[in-house]
DNA sequence: GACTTTTAAATGTCAGACAAATGATTTCTG
DNA sequence: CAGAAATCATTTGTCTGACATTTAAAAGTC
């Protein structure tokens, strides 16, 4: 575990990166205690203040914990599912923010990936999992629900959807697609409607996974996509035709 | 913007919090300056240090860059999808190494998001991807290869496959799961026998693509998936039984 | 033996300083 | 006046040293 001192990177960034490959490399084990800031700082041949930057970098991408005390010190982290979902959807949400992601290509990426989950949904959901898509189901036909949360609740039911496969590595990763793609389905007023047809396919998809039926669950998992795709490309034409009334008026001006 | 100083959590994990806020609120955009470290402390009324572990913290997650020098600060980050990439490689390799999660389940996974993209792939692959493909499939045919390096071959053939798809979200929802599962794969040692029934299937998917035709790039998939799964049990059988003797060993001293 | 107090070790925070990088400004030169 | 060179100011990177706070273990007390 070394640094050079000469290089153009930061030191910090070194430090953290050493540190880093130790824990990947598996020289240093989940639960064991690193050497104090003092140590590392000796042993690194820096001052404190840039061991602890160092350690902060770990810190923010839960690696490693701190503990205050006696016996305290920084200890590597068993990362836990939940912490790498909500990294996941902290990341997706902002790559999605700013990269100018289109709402179609978010679209077809969270249904392909939904599609991938439903045959083994199909194969092991528990009582659990339906009772859950059922309660959503029930949730989105209540009248007076705000789009907002509609929009939450349909994220509950794909959840349940895809928690029903029983791969944690699954769930993990599609948190991070569907999550994160509310901002972009809350641009959506969903009319009574839309929201009909909706909780009709949803209602589909709970009878097929009840039923164990994944080819009944994918066809209409890609009919609620082509509707969705539809219901976006509509929220965008009039967003964009509110745009450019907005111009217009600023440009007569 | 602001902090309470009263609060448990640390300070500097509070500030972190509050600029990210910010940033995930619009208020800061893509490119902008953040205040001064000096400001920033003043107006959190704490000590430079402090503040430089919490934007420490946030630039370990991309979200912010500091330039050194007369114009320099520190700069929100337009995450970019390879940033995004390699962190979500880092967090899913992590997460498979440190939480015991059988082949079995990570085998899943990737197979079934990767048919989730296959019939997009077919729809949209360029000559590229398909010459990405074929050269691959070349590679692995040839006689003196490592596992790893067959491994590695593995990767960036599934990788074109999926790249196939033409969707970016896709693309960098995948590439944690397939990456991060190369260190389980490495465990494999594949005969000469193996190797043959995985090229003749990657000729298959490749056939397939090529022809647009999604069921049988399906169905070479799913042989794929039962192939690789065969493989994986065995392996893992193999490693339990050295352990196995291993102990008897141990225990007959 | 059970409870309280003390102590030592570790992280969290602060203050002030200097080094290094870098863009802007000024000065010098032709 | 134009361009090149030198200087300057600003900002981050790093260091030193110190004190505050937390915590577990050791020591002391009843």
């Amino acid at each position: 575990m070394k640094i050079d001192p000469n290089s153009s990177a930061d030191l910090s960034v070194q430090i953290a990166q050493a540190i880093k490959d130790s824990i990947i490399a598996g020289e240093l084990d989940v639960g064991e205690r690193l050497p104090s800031e003092a140590e590392l700082a000796d042993h690194f041949q820096v001052s404190r203040p840039t061991v602890r930057e160092a350690l902060k970098r770990l810190a923010a991408q839960s690696l490693i914990r701190s503990q205050r005390g006696a016996s305290g010190g920084a200890f590597v982290n068993r990362l836990s599912f939940e912490d790498a979902y909500s990294q996941q959807i902290t990341t997706s949400t902002l790559l999605l923010s700013m990269n100018a992601v289109s709402f179609d290509t978010a679209c077809e990426a969270r249904y392909a990936l939904e599609r991938a989950c439903a045959p083994l949904s199909a194969e092991r959901r528990s009582p659990d999992h339906l009772a859950t898509m059922r309660a959503e189901i029930f949730r989105q036909g209540q009248p007076g629900l705000t789009d907002e949360a509609f929009c939450a609740s349909d994220v509950a039911f794909h959840r349940a959807l895809v928690d029903g496969a029983g791969n944690p590595v699954l769930s993990y990763q599609l948190a991070g697609a569907v999550e994160a793609m509310q901002p972009l389905m809350n641009m959506i007023t969903f009319t009574a409607r839309d929201r009909e047809r909706i909780v009709e396919l949803h209602g589909q998809i709970a009878d097929a996974i009840e039923q164990r039926n994944s080819q009944a669950a994918d066809l209409a998992l890609s009919e609620l996509t082509a509707y969705t795709l539809e219901l976006g490309t509509k929220a965008m034409a009039a967003r964009a035709s509110r745009h450019q009334n907005r111009s217009n008026v600023e440009n007569s001006k």
